[in-house]
DNA sequence: GCAAGTCAATACGCATGCGTATGGTGACGC
DNA sequence: GCGTCACCATACGCATGCGTATTGACTTGC
């Protein structure tokens, strides 16, 4: 929960539950090579010898951060989500939800970068199935056949994906109200009442 | 249009061509940090002594392989998806392209995921407006209005761009006949009748 | 047949990152 | 007040990649 740690934070001693955390920050910040362990250890204010003491090696840090992350993501994206009955409601709520959380996406950014690494690759591939079910669910209680359902989850999740990789060169360039005109046609064009 | 050259293959000396096609084999295959001077020398069968002669630095080389990919690309794609009349067989063909030239799209992803590289992000930045104008273009033929049209074509491009990426896991995990029928569906959607 | 010019091998220095080994220091239990 | 344990520093070896400098060899013009 503590917010971005940028520099050299002397905050005594460390847990590997800190170094997780300054591995996502990086993570979101700088993908998942910048995640390495001395320049992670200088921006503890640390050095790697400290690190070596919590991890056995730079796979178990990442590891251990992206698992942390799922858990976080999923308390923080898809159950709320879940509660909502009306299914378009839920939809909505679920698209709109890239503007908020961002840390959150923008390390699953990160990570969707890096699907050729082994490690990564199928932590990936189960966040994709959960998140194409749940779409997919979603459209069916909307009243879709199954076939559709699934191909309707397919191009929303990704456009999602998408969108999230080309509004890192603000490629959209869109402000507040242009982006919420666009979701707006976006959920209009997918989700016909 | 030489094909793939996989390892050491022996054919004499080389040009500054020979290296740029190599380097965007690899980064078809392997990603923007494959794309490396002494690797690229082992796979062509001579030593980076030889790479220095050709060009400056590695920077120029990647500079020299994107902007020769840039410009095949455009006249593969591009092109002959232009001369197409009707507005919706034009796109239909322009999405259909995505299962051929596939050796180009890999390109596109590997350069997509290297956004972040002050070289790549104003070529893919060019690119992708280029594209954007491309696709709104169409659908403005199609009917649209000049707003929708803006939205439905970044609709198009981002699903494009997150397809790619999640080819990559085989996240669709689509045979050919399951592809036609997502790819009917897409189209369904994006532009109906 | 020899002098340029073209392509390539070898060898070097530098930087960064990984992982190991070993020693140091402060807090705390007792 | 002493030892133990948790955390950290220091120093090392190894690997990979960049870029340079120097020399070698093959081709071609003349």
């Amino acid at each position: 929960m503590s917010g971005a740690a940028l520099q050299t934070e002397p905050k005594g001693r460390l847990s590997a539950a800190d170094w997780e955390q300054a591995a996502l920050d990086v993570l979101a910040e700088s993908g998942v090579a910048a995640v390495a362990v001395e320049p992670l250890a200088r921006r503890l204010g640390v050095t790697k010898g400290s690190f070596y003491w919590h991890f056995p090696n730079r796979d178990a840090l990442l590891s251990a951060a992206i698992e942390r992350w799922e858990k976080g993501d999923e308390a923080d994206i898809l159950v709320p989500a879940e509660s909502i009955a009306d299914p378009q409601q839920r939809l909505r709520e679920l698209i709109r939800q890239v503007s908020f959380e961002r840390q959150s996406h923008a390390i699953f950014a990160a990570l969707l970068k890096a699907l050729d690494q082994p490690l990564i690759q199928p932590m990936i591939e189960r966040v994709s199935e959960r998140r194409l079910n749940f779409l997919s669910a979603a459209f069916r209680d909307a009243g879709h056949d199954a076939k559709t359902a699934i191909n309707r989850a397919r191009l929303t999740y990704t456009a999602y994906v998408g969108f999230l990789q080309l509004s890192q060169i603000g490629q959209p360039r869109m402000n507040h109200d242009e982006f919420e005109a666009y979701i707006a046609d976006f959920i209009e064009t997918l989700i016909p009442v």
